[in-house]
Order: C-alpha cells, then structure tokens, then sequence
DNA sequence: TATAATTATTACAAATTTCTTAAGAAATCC
DNA sequence: GGATTTCTTAAGAAATTTGTAATAATTATA
C-alpha cells in the first residue's frame, strides 16, 4: 500500500485526484501548500508525491527543493503551463515526471505507476548511495535515520540528525548559526542558542571529548563545520 | 562555492531570488541599488551579478558599465521591459543574458547555471574554480575559511581572515591602511593602529621572520600588500 | 645628522562569541 | 491522561577576539 502526498490549492482537483488514486488502492495525503506538505512529509513515510506548481505561500519548486535537500522520495509535477522548457527544468531539479493540466485520469494514474514501479525496482536491490554517508569514524544512514559512532549505534533526536545531516553533507564547509537554523527549522527567525545547545548535545554523542571536539568543530565568529 | 550578487530595489523580488539560489548552495549577496552594488562587488568575490534594469540612484546599465571598466564578471539583466531594444542594448555593454519579469524560477536558475558554467570553461585559471586562492606557500580556502602554511593549517580569526583574503585577493597590489578599514570593516571612522596591529598579527601567522615579511609587504608611506 | 612622519611591537582592557547548565514548555508516546 | 522525550530559553561562565595606547624602531627629508 503506497502513501501518495498530493499539493494542491484547489480543493476540487485535488479531492478528484483522491478518488482516481484510491480507486487504484492508494492511500492519499492531502495538503493545500508548500509548508502544510512539508509538516506531512516530514511525519509520514511518503513513496510519491504528486506536486502543484503554481500555489500561494511557497510555490511547487521551493517545496521541491527543500525536500531535495535530505529526501529522493519521486515527485510528479502538475501545472498550467505546458512550455517545454518549464517541463525540461522541472526535471532538473529532481522531478520524476510532469504532467500539464488539465490532465487525464488515465495518464496521471499511468504515471504514477510507472513511477513507483522505477522507484521500487532500483531501491530494492541497491539503495541510493546518498543515503549512507560515513565521514571518519561517523556513518549516517538517511534512510533508516542511524548514526553509527565507530561502528557503534547512537540514538539521535530528529534535530540532532537534520543537523548533523546537513554538515556531513558538506564536510568542512562552514554554516553560520543563521544558516544552519534556516536550512534545517525552514524558518527566518531564530535564537542561536537553540543551535549552540542542540551542537552541544550532538558533539556529546559523537565525539570522545565534547570539549576538544574531533567532527563538529567551531569556526569563530563565523560558524560551525563538520571536518573530515 | 559561487557568490552571486542580486541587485534588485524591490525588496520582494530579491527575497524570492536569494531563496532560489540559496537552496542551489550559491552563496547570495544582495543590494538594493547599483551604489550599493558597486561597494558591494569591490568588497566580495563576485562570480556573477544579478542586475535588476530600472532602479533608483543609479540605473542597471550606468552600474555595469561602471564594473565594465575593470571587470569582465558575467551579469545577467533583469528587466519588467520585454523589447528588443532594451535586449540588444543590454547585450552590447557586456551583459551575459537577460531575463524578462515575471520570470519562471526554473529559468532564471538554468540561466545561472549556464553563465557559470560558460563563463568558467573559457576562463583558463583566471577565475578559481572554488574558492581556494594559492599564492607562495599561502593556501587560503574561503569555503573552509582555513588558511595553509606551506600546507600546515593556521589558525587565524574572522577579522585577519578578511584581511589576508582582500590582499590576497589582489595579489601585489597596494593597498593604503584607509582602504583596509573600509573595506574590511565597513565603516569610514579608522584608528590607523588598529590596522596596522592586525597585519601584525597575520604577520605572525604567516611569515617565518614576521620582522622581515616574504608576503605581506609594507609600502612606505601608502600601504600595504601581498605580494606573490 | 637631526627631525618629523610612519610603521612596529607589546601588553592589557574591552567587547564579543561560544559554552555550559538547568528549568520549564512543548511535543510525543503509551 | 500521565509519563517520557525532546525542544527552547535564559543567564552566567569561559574562552577568544578586538581595540587602544604607550613606546620603540624605522624610514624619509631637510
């Protein structure tokens, strides 16, 4: 049974869509923005998405990007426009497939299927490589959300993990403060102890020396990186 | 690493771009009006400007010609007016694209992407790659914001970072202490000691006989400079 | 060479940033 | 609904960086 995320602002296309894809024994997720999509992605465990372009608040694309950022769950784009260059773009930044409203059922169920049908067969076998990432001594599974310190497993909370994720992502670059609660909280605003504490907590987990840190190093006055 | 700048008055506008280009890991600078702008592109290591045409004080193509007289960085023109004239105007002073607001998100970051690429492939050494400028046995890598010496890493701060990086920036030439403060501190009040107190310091970090510099020269009278 | 102007050195005080801790709020789980 | 876990906030401590000022050394010029 796949769990089938569908972003769409207008309410009769998106209660359309439910119907064709529960016919078809999917379950389905609603949300009528970008950020409402986001909190249901975050919670549930996702397999598709079924993504609008055009919506108030934060558009199709920005809602893609920021599940790019830790995510290869497949995205299927739906949109007004039909341009060819739109469609070629789309793809670029990680869309899985486009489809141009208005649509007919049959091809948005086609899609879907082949969809998840791609996407089961290559994560069967070998996952994505970009779910591990081992850096030193530390190993980071996207997938199952592990961290393993030395071989050793550790229990993160969910912060922890997104911000560890994101620095391991890019070792030795360096994240201000900002940045870092930008990026993982999807928030302006923000108090830079929270960040501080919760690098704090990380480097108890992970480091043999808290104090001396061996990973999560300090650049002062400008940021954290993860060295390696 | 790239650091694009956008210039671009409305403050919206600018808001979505930095959003755009920040998930694509560019790094952003933003300025409201070309003055700005220029301060701005003097100061940082620009590899691409994003020019908004109609703005107050000083318009988009009066900023690029004044970057034109010694720079050859790629600018791409943002612009409400769809002519060709307007087009063709902007492409004869040296701009590098142009895009027509409203624009497609998609298209403006295909269009980056391209220029840089563009740009990069047929600047053979000139523009670094990323962001590490080697000169002597100076290593210094603004991504990491480390600092090699004769490849050992050297601690150095926020403040002597900037420093060493402006100077190293434009390898040999001068620059008088005013100019250092102004464009390091950002502010046009200076005591002249506290200057000349830093490159003390960096001096200590760098040189193996800080007494008798290699690389960071004193010019009597005028300034200072790293020479390479 | 003497003098004035500029740069170098040093030590210490001030300012800034990060660290640590802990308590209460919020969210989650059973 | 209660218990547990996780998150946020705040405040003082600790560490680091930055600015200042006094003095020494160096360079240019008359």
């Amino acid at each position: 049974m796949y769990n089938i995320l569908v972003v769409e602002d207008e309410k009769e296309i998106a209660a359309a869509i439910e119907i064709y894809l529960k016919n078809q024994n999917y379950n389905v997720y609603k949300a009528c923005n970008g950020i409402e999509s986001l909190k249901i992605f975050n919670k549930e465990d996702i397999h598709l998405i079924l993504m609008d372009i055009m919506m108030p608040e934060m558009d199709g694309i920005q809602t893609v990007m920021k599940i790019r950022e830790n995510s290869t769950v497949p995205v299927i784009f739906l949109s007004a426009k039909s341009e060819d260059t739109d469609k070629i773009l789309g793809l670029n930044i990680g869309a899985d497939d486009y489809i141009t409203k208005p649509f007919n059922p049959l091809e948005l169920l086609a899609r879907v299927n082949s969809c998840l049908r791609r996407y089961t067969s290559y994560s069967n076998g070998v996952l994505p490589q970009d779910d591990v990432i081992r850096i030193g001594g530390i190993e980071l599974n996207n997938m199952t959300k592990e961290v393993l310190v030395d071989g050793v497993p550790v229990k993160t909370t969910p912060l922890e993990f997104k911000i560890l994720h994101l620095l391991m992502k890019n070792p030795n670059r360096v994240f201000s403060i900002e940045e870092i609660y930008e990026k993982v909280w999807n928030e302006p605003a923000y108090n830079p102890d929270t960040v501080t504490v919760h690098i704090r907590r990380i480097r108890e987990k992970i480091e043999i020396n808290p104090k001396e840190p061996k990973y999560l190093k300090v650049v002062w006055g400008i940021g954290y990186k993860f060295e390696g």
